[in-house]
DNA sequence: TGAAATGTTGGGGCG
DNA sequence: ACGCCCCAACATTTC
């Protein structure tokens, strides 16, 4: 049953705000008929094997949020659930659709998704925009003077740096388009169960840090017990804010932070490159590493049981809320890897598990970086002492105690190995792997 | 955004 | 006063 009057859709991804919002804006900008859209990709959430997961509850709060702005303006959010082929060829059908725009998504799954949506939608005469939204710079916008990528974090950020203040990055004002949209009856959203899962604790938290925090980010970044944090991550993995909302905040109040978001585009940088280090070693020499990859010693280690209070904490506070705090997320990574001699790739498939705000590159980079094998990596060399590190960084005990109740008891664990043979082991490994070869 | 091993320095105890 | 030793504190090298 085909429709008289052509439509438009916005294809909402990983972008799930209404204001600046690049190709929300355009689509708005270009059309006066246009269907918000929502697609619960059945490929991915059928790879969740956990059906209690804050991340697809975080979605659905999203939007909610999204639709109780629309409904207010007699436009609603069509969210749908299964395959993106098979539900825009149903729109196909039930619509005339002139034109689809969304933001560009860089996971090598989601680029392949998009090309096959872009040739149904061809087919049928419709044509597919895509904008950059989620980076400041994306793809080749970064590059060295002979053209090639940077490997290399802080010759990166410099020229980062520089090409921003070449540009003024505006936002884009597509909150006062929200006229543009199709006037229909609202439908209603799936509920949580509709979808295939479980309600979990998960709240749709403010997305702007607080000033004071982003400012005292430095001093305070590194001490677990503190909230000194942003938290915004969650936010840039589904979009909930802006990126060039935060950076122009982070380019006011505090270098480090804005370091931070940097860091977040090399890794995104780094993946779209070098496609590789989804499955390998950035620097192969460290493909040949024998790991022990015993299996009991790595449920210590998801299970957070193995008699280190530091790495113990964060692994329960992982399991208990799908977050942990960025210095123990250094702690634990160095831990498996380098004192239980076990492959990185199976920590970092345990973080994309378990992490509220699990970003392919950004894990990947993180997890290689503590390995030692990644592009500007820690050294092999440099081992994380856990004891040392809670001298540091925990010293009173405070948050190793807020997640292990009995770490003073007779019933908390031993140590399951020395530290000190652990890292000779380990050292012994690299030094044989990478022998002849650096 | 590491920690251990090794080297250097200088104050104090002591004969 | 002097040499010797010990060792903490700091610096440098090494992994």
């Amino acid at each position: 049953m085909g429709q008289e009057k052509a439509i438009s859709i916005f294809w909402f991804r990983r972008d799930l705000r209404l204001d600046d919002n690049t190709a929300l804006y355009h689509c708005l900008r270009e059309n006066s008929n246009v269907l918000p859209l929502f697609i619960f990709d059945e490929s991915i959430l059928n790879k969740l094997e956990n059906k209690t997961d804050r991340r697809v509850h975080f979605i659905l709060l999203a939007l909610e949020s999204i639709q109780n702005r629309l409904t207010g303006l007699g436009s609603t959010l069509l969210v749908k659930h299964g395959s993106c082929a098979n539900i825009f060829n149903d729109l196909l059908q039930q619509y005339t659709i002139d034109r689809v725009y969304a933001n560009h998504d860089y996971e090598p799954e989601a680029i392949i998704r998009d090309k096959q949506v872009e040739a149904l939608l061809t087919k049928s005469g419709a044509t597919f925009h895509t904008y950059k939204d989620q980076v400041i710079f994306e793809k080749d916008e970064v590059l060295k003077e002979d053209g090639k990528p940077y490997t290399i974090f802080t010759p990166y950020m410099r020229k980062w740096k520089s090409r921003l203040a070449t540009l003024s990055v505006e936002p884009y004002p597509s909150e006062s388009l929200l006229s543009s949209l199709m006037k229909i009856t609202a439908s209603r959203l799936p509920s949580i169960e509709d979808i295939g899962f479980k309600p979990t604790d998960m709240l749709l938290t403010p997305a702007v840090a607080e000033e004071d925090l982003i400012k005292n980010y430095t001093e305070q970044r590194d001490y677990p017990a503190i909230n000194g944090t942003t938290r915004v991550s969650i936010h840039l993995r589904f979009g909930t804010v802006s990126i060039r909302q935060l950076a122009k905040k982070a380019s006011e109040l505090n270098g480090t932070w804005f370091n931070e978001l940097i860091w977040r585009e090399f890794y995104m940088m780094i993946l779209y490159h070098f496609p590789h280090v989804v499955n390998s070693a950035f620097k192969p020499a460290y493909n040949l590493i024998e790991w022990r990859n015993n299996d009991e010693e790595f449920k210590r280690w998801c299970d957070g049981t193995t008699g280190f209070p530091i790495v113990d904490a964060g692994m329960r506070e992982l399991n208990e809320t799908g977050f942990m705090h960025n210095r123990v997320r250094m702690i634990t990574a160095s831990f498996l890897v380098k004192d239980l001699l076990i492959d990185w790739r199976w920590g970092e498939a345990y973080f994309a598990k378990k992490l509220n705000d699990f970003e392919l590159a950004s894990n990947n980079g993180g997890w290689q970086w503590a390995a030692g094998s990644g592009c500007d990596a820690a050294p092999y060399f440099r081992i994380f002492n856990p004891t040392e590190q809670t001298k540091k960084f925990d010293s009173e005990f405070k948050y190793i105690r807020k997640w292990i109740s009995n770490v003073n008891d007779f019933s908390y664990p031993q140590p399951m190995v020395d530290h000190k043979f652990a890292r000779e082991r380990t050292l012994a490994a690299y030094k044989k792997a990478l022998k002849n070869q650096i």
